[in-house]
Parts: C-alpha cells; structure tokens; sequence
DNA sequence: AAATAAAACTAAAGCGCTTTGGAAGACAGG
DNA sequence: CCTGTCTTCCAAAGCGCTTTAGTTTTATTT
C-alpha cells in the first residue's frame, strides 16, 4: 500500500493525506483522525526511500568501523556501544548503518557516504591520535560525533569521550596508597587516542608523586585477552617484576589474571590488578562484589549520548560543537589489596 | 554533483550518462570512457535513494537484532559475525543496516522493514526454539537466511548453522575418554535454538555411552562471565561435584575457570574444561597452544558465508532454500586431561 | 447579502535516478 | 537513390514521496 492507493481509497488527494500524518496543520482534524486510521488500519508504512528524496533526509546514521587489513579485530565494546546508541536512533525514527572501512580506504569512503546521500551524520569510531578523518569530515560537511578525541586536530569538533587521564591516574594513585610502586600497564595500541591519554594520566600520576616510570613496565597492543596475557608474562618474567596490573579493559585483564594464576600468585593479594571497565553486558565486572577494582564508565551510555548529540546536531547544524566528557567512577574489587612486603 | 550536472558538462543525455556507468551497451565505447573519467573526476556518486527508486532496490541488508528488555545483553559473537557478513557486503556494494529489536516488537518491525522497503533481505538472528519470525518472514516475502535454525517451523527456509548437537556430543566423548563421567553443563538459554540443541548433543553422547545424566548438572543461562561463574559455583557446591565442564562459550568458560581457581583447584587437572569456541578476534583461544580444549567454528566465516548465501538468494529468489552446516574442529587443549581418580 | 479572511483541500512540480519508446545518423545492399 | 538495419543517442515517464502555489469551501465581518 503506499500513498497514491490511500489517497485514492479515501477519496482524498495525496496532498492531504501526506499533510495529515506529517501533522501539518492545515487539515481538518476530523480528517486528519479518518485518515490515520486508515493508515492503521492498511500498515501503510511511507517508502523510505522515495521520502528520503523528497525531503533530502536520509534518516540514517552511518557507523564507520575502522578494520585494519593486517589485525582483523572489531573493538569489543562496539557492540554495546551500538546497543545504546541503536536505541536513540529508534526512539527518533533514525536508521543506523554500519560500514566496515579498511585502513587507508577512509577517505574515500567517507566522501562516497557524502556524495551517495545515504546518511544524515555519522559517528565516528576509535579516534587515532592525530586522525586526518576530522579535518576531512570538516571539509565535507556531515554532522559527526566522534566517540573519544583526537589530539592534535585544529579544528573545533563534537566528540564524547571518557576522561581516560584522570582515570588512570586516579588508578595509579589508588594502587600507590596501596604502596604499590612497581606498576605495569597494560594498553591499548597507543596510536589510538584514548590508549594516549590513558598512559598519560599513567605518566603524570607517578610524576606527581615523585616516582620513576620504567618504560619496560608500559605494554601497549590490541586489547585482547592473549595480547593481556602476554604482556603479562612478560611483566612478570621482568628482573624487577611489578606488584600491579593496570589494564585497559577487563578482556586484558582477563589475560593477565590467566598469566598471574600460571605463576600460582594469587590475584589481590601477591599480585594487584586495576582495570577499566567499559560495563560490558557480556563481561560484567562480577554480579555483587566487583571482581576487579576498576575505573567504571558505561560504554552503553556513551553510545546513547553520542547518537542523542549527534541527532541534535543535525537538527540544529549551527548549534556549535557539543563536547562531553564523562567521568569514572572507581569501584573496589577484589582484585587490589596492599604491596605485598618486601622480602 | 548529480547526474544532470555531469550529463550537462558532457554535453549528453542523462539517459547516455546513467547507461554508461551501468555497463549497458547501447553506447559508443569512445564515450563511455569519456563519461567515466569525467565521473571519476568529478567523484560523481549516484545518490542511494534516487537509484533505489528507480531501480525497486536498496541494496540494503538488514540485521534485526533481538533485545530483551529484561537483560539488555548484546550477543558477543553478533560484532565478530557482522564483520564478516560486512566484507561480503562492501565486496558486493551493499550496505549494511542494523536494528534493535525489542521482544515483542518484532512482527512490526519486520512488517514495517518490508513496507518501508528500506532494504532487500534480512539476516535473521538467534533463532529461538519455535521461532514465530521465520513464518513470518516467509509470509511477508523478503528474502533471509537464519543465522542457526528454528526447530519446529513448517516453511523450509534458508539458515546457516554450526552442527551444535554433534559439537557437544563429540565434546562429551572426548570428555568420557579421559573417564569424566560427571561433566556440568554450562548451556546458553534453552529456549534459544543453538543452546538446545546443544543439549541435546550433551544428552545423547551420554545415552549412547550409557552413563546417566543428572539435570542437576546442567545449567542455562545467558553466555556471561557471571553466568559461567555462578553456574560452576553451584555445581562444585553440589555433594558430588563434576570433574569436567563443558562451557558453551569463552565467554562463560572465562567465569567457570574464576570459579575454579577460587576453590584453590587447577584446571586440566583437577578440573577439565571443554568449550565451544566463536573464534572471536578479541577473545582467541590462545596463541600456540589453545588454552581449552574446544570445538571451534569461526563466527566470522558464518557471518561471511551467511551474507553470500544472502546475495545469492535476492539474485534468485527462485534459487530455492539455501542450507549449510558447519562442522566444528576438535582441538585439544590445555583445559583437558584424565579424570582425577577418587580418593 | 456582499466582502473578506481563514480553513481545507488539490494539482502538479520536483527530488535524482533508471528505463521505455523513439529518433537520428551511419552504413550496407539492391 | 531508396530502403532497411544497426548503432548511438535522447526526451520523457515513472519510482513514491513532499511541498509549492493555487483553488474551493466555510466561517467571519460589515
């Protein structure tokens, strides 16, 4: 059924039909009730293409997911970041497009996305430190989000992000009131922007305190279980080995835990570990009593505000940039406890 | 720039212009190279919507993700499937989009797909045990390919599938020649059709080796961590515990293997995990050597073999009801070894 | 009752593409 | 030179909607 049809099975001219369930005002509102119904009552959806023509709307939010050619990995916490923004976009009668964009390819895909009109605005995923894709969006002029920052950009853009240095300095000095002085980190790939602020909030949280920061206990790769673990390992098998585990996620630190067990320390107590944790659905940080001491900040909300600023955006292009930053919190676990002593 | 500017430019017809990108032959080939450097040059892009008028088709695949209200979990092995459905996509000049799904919600939903004609077939996710969509979908006349099966649906449909039961019955024979004769089952939610059939490969294997099986050794819910980890508690709480586990996931193995290690026991010796390995990117099943023994099937070919046989499908509707079951590698890990002989 | 304003409706253009149905030109055969 | 056949191009319709510009009907005022 589409408009024509229901225009000619009420009698009505499509004009008007399309007036009344657009809410226009000038249609008699006893009309306007008769006409709805019979939408209704027919399922008569509008074709979303031939209304995104007319109007010059897609309604569609184009996700593009960086996937490097050489480590095929898709980010973990995307899901749940795609779960929250999802639902915004449903309550707002938006579409969402995912593009897998391969590394060097972006901008081409990006103009394309521009030139074919097939979204309204796109949110902008795993920001690197000095990413050429904000200027570029810039120049090409689609609304964007960008979820986390980019460092170095001279353009003034919309972006949310976490307060990932205040965050892991926050934890680095929780784990140095525990005495801890030995801590090694476990990153992220640290040409990604968020892995860059983390360690920095690392760095400036031993400089404040006025203790030494070995480069051999800084780790940085993708954020997977083995890559957690072998960094572990390596930590571990270090001369000096550290007394703590700052990881980047909990799937890291799931890996570290796995290397801390291999060696029959116990977690928490010989060995401390401090994670970030993104609440994801499927690695909740335990049910009751958090499993690891964590900086806690829901990837799930993320997606919902970034798509909620995007959308406003779009409605309002010269609102400004919208900037959000999100604070942690620090929740207790189990997995943190004093330095043990020496000797 | 739009085809009328470019076809303006040229000093041609829109109808000479649009025939030439679209390889049709009733033009000169002198011209046609003209018409596509000018178009690469101009970086034209025929706008998705307008084509997708004309043409009746979105080259749109949509992914209807169901969500609970209640447990707002996103299905971990859905972002390592999308990436591989999406290479099919891009390769083929699809786009790709995705929708969140309430319980419930779910026949409007795809009504509203079809007669908004936002896209040409559909990829229908975690089939339920009777699943109402695939009548559904059948009805409504989009073409889609079920990633699992449905169990008791009249309509012959297309699905791809990993062969759950012989997994999980090879995994317990594997258990049983190590002696495990008490083996917990770690299952996803049975109303869901993978975890039941899955069972049943659970239940069989014992049949056929004649041991008994203990309902209380076998537990459902969602493929958490905490889940896992519940669940393994309540089983080495039981006053005959199980020697062996068998996880559904990684992800749920990850929470057995926390609670294991809690009660001070060492898995592969004391306690032998097995689990069924997605494969995914960031949680891999170690780097050498796997850390469980599983049965393993990538996600990420299913995503990219389901999106083919998708494309193939819409090619020909007439094509018939595409199948395919994918068997699983058994690989032998570190989680594995003799059940521990009593007292 | 006529004049005016407001309300309710409609015809048709337009969004940017594809495609149908011709038309014009080139060329060959008789 | 005429006819017929290809080849190559084009004008215009159509996809299903929105929206502009305009018309008719109804209500309000004088």
């Amino acid at each position: 059924m589409n408009l024509k049809e229901l225009a000619e099975k009420l009698g009505l001219s499509q004009t008007t039909v399309s007036r009344a369930l657009n809410d226009y005002p000038e249609v008699n509102e006893a009309t306007r009730a008769r006409i709805k119904k019979a939408a209704i009552e027919n399922f008569y959806r509008p074709n979303t293409r031939a209304k995104s023509l007319a109007t010059g709307l897609s309604m569609t939010i184009g996700h593009l997911i960086p996937v490097s050619a050489k480590h095929e990995i898709v980010n973990p916490v995307f899901a749940d970041f795609i779960a929250g923004a999802g639902e915004t976009y449903a309550r707002n009668g938006y579409d969402m497009m995912l593009s897998l964009v391969e590394d060097g390819n972006e901008e081409r895909a990006y103009r394309e996305l521009k030139a074919k009109g097939s979204v309204d605005g796109i949110i902008v995923h795993s920001p690197k430190m000095e990413d050429p894709r904000i200027n570029l969006l810039a120049e090409i002029g689609l609304p964007f989000v960008v979820h986390g920052r980019a460092s170095n950009v001279s353009e003034d853009y919309s972006w949310l992000d976490v307060n990932n240095k205040r965050a892991f300095s926050r934890a680095t000095e929780f784990l140095f009131s525990l005495n801890h002085r030995r801590i090694a980190l476990i990153n992220g790939l640290e040409n990604l922007d968020f892995a860059h602020r983390r360690r920095s909030g690392y760095v400036s949280a031993h400089e404040a305190a006025g203790f030494p920061v070995d480069t051999q206990m800084m780790f940085s790769g993708e954020m997977t279980e083995v890559q957690g673990y072998l960094s572990a390992r390596a930590a571990l098998d270090h001369s000096d080995p550290p007394t703590a585990f700052l990881a980047a996620s909990m799937i890291s630190a799931i890996g570290v835990r796995r290397a801390v067990h291999e060696r029959g320390l116990a977690v928490g107590k010989d060995i401390s570990i401090v994670i970030f944790d993104d609440e994801l659905s499927y690695l909740k940080n335990g049910h009751d009593v958090p499993i690891f001491t964590a900086t806690r900040s829901s990837v799930r909300y993320a997606g919902q505000r970034s798509a909620e600023m995007l959308l406003q955006l779009i409605k309002e292009p010269n609102g400004g940039p919208l900037q959000d930053l999100l604070e942690v919190d620090l929740v207790v676990g189990q997995s943190s406890g004093p330095a043990p002593s020496k000797g």
